[in-house]
DNA sequence: GGTTGACTTCGAGTGCGCTCCAACTGGAAG
DNA sequence: CTTCCAGTTGGAGCGCACTCGAAGTCAACC
């Protein structure tokens, strides 16, 4: 009903903090056509609408599970070609997926080892004492 | 009984080879003192002994859960200085293990995030065709 | 005994993902 | 009207973890 929860619209240090990440980085990634130009206002400032948020969030988690910054540029060239790209969006997703699941299956492997030398450090720590 | 199964030692290459690193790492590992000083042959090239191999296989799985190369220096300093430093050393690994810990935690969510989108993308080709 | 190929050292170079600086502009508060 | 602050640009710089090149040595094989 308020008009301003209808209308959302950040600066570049409102919406850096909303998605964590710095007001240097969000200009980087849109220098680097992770995402789209932002609108501006009168004096030339960036102003991020709600949908601009939810797309650098999505980055965010996208970042967060190591796809590379080359990879990202992809998927969003590939969002801006709009629904004809739909498929091929999917399949990018459905890869990613299952380098994620490989990669936690790794850490799982991982874990174990460090559980066993936690457990040695133990051990060894009992005996000396 | 058969002499080399009790003795290995094994070039760089081979050590490279063995643990998945390229022989510029390895020797840049030692450099960086993540590495004891390798014993050499009287030629002066490097042998690398089972437990070399084995540190070095401990090392892989430190740096692939994340962990920077400071802090892998900090242990093999700790390493270094003997039975002493034991409890150090299951203090830290303790505190990794909880960093890994938080890291898969994390990847669980966004894998959500990833099939919540494969999902609205097969939703949006349906539609479509 | 010459060729090959893996090793040696040292220092420089690379790729990634930011991160920051300098110089400037413009809106808002006191 | 001045001060302040957050924004703007282009380009340079940084930290990390390797990665490689150059020049040389040496053992092993034909």
């Amino acid at each position: 009903m308020d008009i301003s929860t209808r209308e959302m619209s950040l600066t570049v240090g409102e919406a850096a903090e909303r998605v964590g990440l710095t007001t240097y980085t969000l200009r980087w990634y849109e220098q680097e056509g992770l995402v789209a130009p932002v609108g501006r206002d009168s004096a030339g400032r960036r102003r991020y609408t709600e949908s601009d948020v939810n797309w650098l969030f999505l980055l965010t988690r996208l970042r967060r599970t190591g796809m590379p910054v080359r990879d990202m540029r992809r998927y969003a060239e590939l969002a801006r070609q709009g629904d004809r790209t739909l498929g091929a969006r999917r399949a990018l997703f459905e890869a990613h997926r299952a380098r994620v699941l490989a990669r936690m299956a790794e850490l799982t492997e991982d874990l174990k080892v460090l559980d066993y030398k936690i457990d040695a450090y133990r051990r060894a720590e009992e005996e000396l004492s």
